[in-house]
DNA sequence: GACTGCGATAGTCTGAGGTTATGACGAACT
DNA sequence: AGTTCGTCATAACCTCAGACTATCGCAGTC
């Protein structure tokens, strides 16, 4: 019964507006009895006389003006809607979900956030931080957009774009400053996050792990507690850099890179390779890598491969 | 640009819902493949992305939702002007604006405001007392809906159907009570309303004006004054019989029935002949008959011709 | 690796909605 | 009164949007 279409609806406007059958045609780029047609169909649908036809004069019946108000009212409406897909369709809008993982959110989004707003002012940002896995179901069931997590993610579904590389530091107590740098297959005593942080597996794989290294009698939930158990004289732990200066300022430790090969890890942005939004999303990247390198202490940046644009 | 259509918002609305290109479909009672090009069209339409497909899923991307919820309340809306069309088919409903002589309107409104009112609950009632003529003219510029006026209308764009007849009668001071009621040819001293009245012109036109038939140096602007003239002793006067309660109850004069051939009116209502409202117009003036009937003193009610209930 | 479920695409057909030409009718003019 | 004019409705025709069926392609699943 509801069957009308938006062309009668404005067709019916026209018409009432210039109350002749021919200008309003003309208004409407159409010819004259294309518009009568309509608005017969219009009438008969409506079950009402909208118009009253004089010799000289076309004039809305009472019903019609109730009607032609309401009308109005929805095509506005229409007209919104077109507008707000026209404005939306430049610049990313609307709701963006972005996951971080722990180890990178305190340090990266003091000053990525900002730079999000100002790159793209209509977006509603909700941050999410999380373990990788969670972060990864999350996104697999739509309820994230994207994630900043540590690569790679083993998870066909989703697709990356890598951000940035950055080494990670030996942090001792600072009594052991004086001491040579040991390499990374030596380390004794290292205090690690507890299950579940990615940072606490690749700590665990980029040495041999001898009898006596970690000291897994004591995870710490956050880096910032690890550098103060540091400071206690329980151990040692390994920071990414760009956790450094907000970390071990306040801390009775110190800081030194490895020796020969260098352990490290690579940030990056997944999401569902389902997602169309690969172009906003990959402008989101680069607002990421730029924040990366302003914000974040030795942060190497890098770029996504050419095949990654489409 | 803004071109799309309800029909495509509403198989957009059924996907959101369904999640699925084929259950969406059922729901829209088309085929797949159907809805899944109008889908797209849309998509193309607003320049961006709507769903995500995926593998097992069909989800709503972020702009798809703020989407979604606009398209929703412009649904609700087309809808509710869909049922706002079914409402008003069956009763008449909306603004009725109707004119009334002045001499008619004290007498019959009272009575008939309340039965419209009852009979037509949708009604939005606008009065406008005025004089024949300019009634006429304000309904031949579509500012009135109908009139009631006495008969007959030399207006040839308008039409009529009668309402009631009614009997003129004399009004003496009381002191003339006794004498013999005079015939209408003999009558002297007689008041009239104003210029432009048309029972000044009626109660000109049934006698034959012998000299001093008229005061005319003295016009009333309305039978009440008139019959205060008449109390007081400076002639006589018709009233239409509807007037005679009100009238004369206050007044120090008297009432008689003509002898003879016995002058009245005739009240019809009269509209413009392209309104396409005639139905309804017929039922009003069946409201009007009605409530003449019940409260108007010796009106005689009338009935339209078979042929104009078309 | 074949199966299956689901969306996209291709090819075809029908009718809604456009066009031009013409009719009907009241208003205005001669 | 007849004629003309302005205006909307109707008729006949045409075109393409949007429907259908059939089929493909792809990603999970067994």
């Amino acid at each position: 019964m509801t069957n009308f279409t938006l062309k009668q609806l404005r067709y019916f406007e026209a018409l009432a507006e210039q109350q002749h059958f021919g200008r309003a045609a003309e208004v409407c780029a159409i010819s004259q009895p294309a518009l009568s047609v309509q608005i017969k169909e219009l009438e008969q649908q409506t079950g009402k006389a909208l118009f009253e036809r004089g010799a000289r004069q076309v004039r809305l019946t009472a019903f019609g003006e109730d009607f032609a108000s309401r009308v109005r009212i929805l095509l506005r409406q229409a007209d919104d809607l077109g507008a707000f897909a026209a404005a939306s369709r430049e610049r990313l809008a609307g709701r963006f979900r972005l996951g971080v993982i722990p180890t990178v959110a305190p340090y990266l989004l003091p000053g990525l956030v900002p730079q999000l707003s100002a790159h793209f002012p209509d977006i509603e940002l909700r941050l999410r931080e999380s373990q990788t896995a969670r972060l990864v179901e999350e996104l697999l069931q739509g309820r994230l957009d994207a994630a900043l997590v540590a690569l790679p993610v083993e998870e066909t579904s989703l697709t990356e774009t890598p951000l940035f590389a950055e080494d990670f530091v030996l942090v001792r107590p600072r009594a052991e400053g004086a001491h040579p740098v040991p390499h990374i297959t030596e380390l004794r005593n290292m205090l690690l996050l507890e299950e579940g942080h990615c940072l606490r597996d690749q700590a665990l794989s980029f040495c041999n792990r001898p009898a006596g290294f970690a000291r897994d009698d004591l995870d710490g939930s956050s880096l910032s507690t690890l550098v103060q158990m540091v400071g206690a004289g329980l151990g040692v732990t390994v920071l990414p850099e760009m956790a450094v200066p907000l970390e071990t300022r306040m801390a009775d430790v110190t800081c030194s890179a490895f020796r020969g090969s260098v352990p490290g890890r690579t940030i990056g942005m997944v999401w569902r390779r389902t997602n169309p939004m690969t172009q906003e999303l990959l402008q989101v990247a680069q607002v990421v890598r730029e924040a990366a390198r302003t914000t974040c202490n030795g942060a190497r940046v890098l770029h996504s491969r050419s095949g990654e644009t489409l």
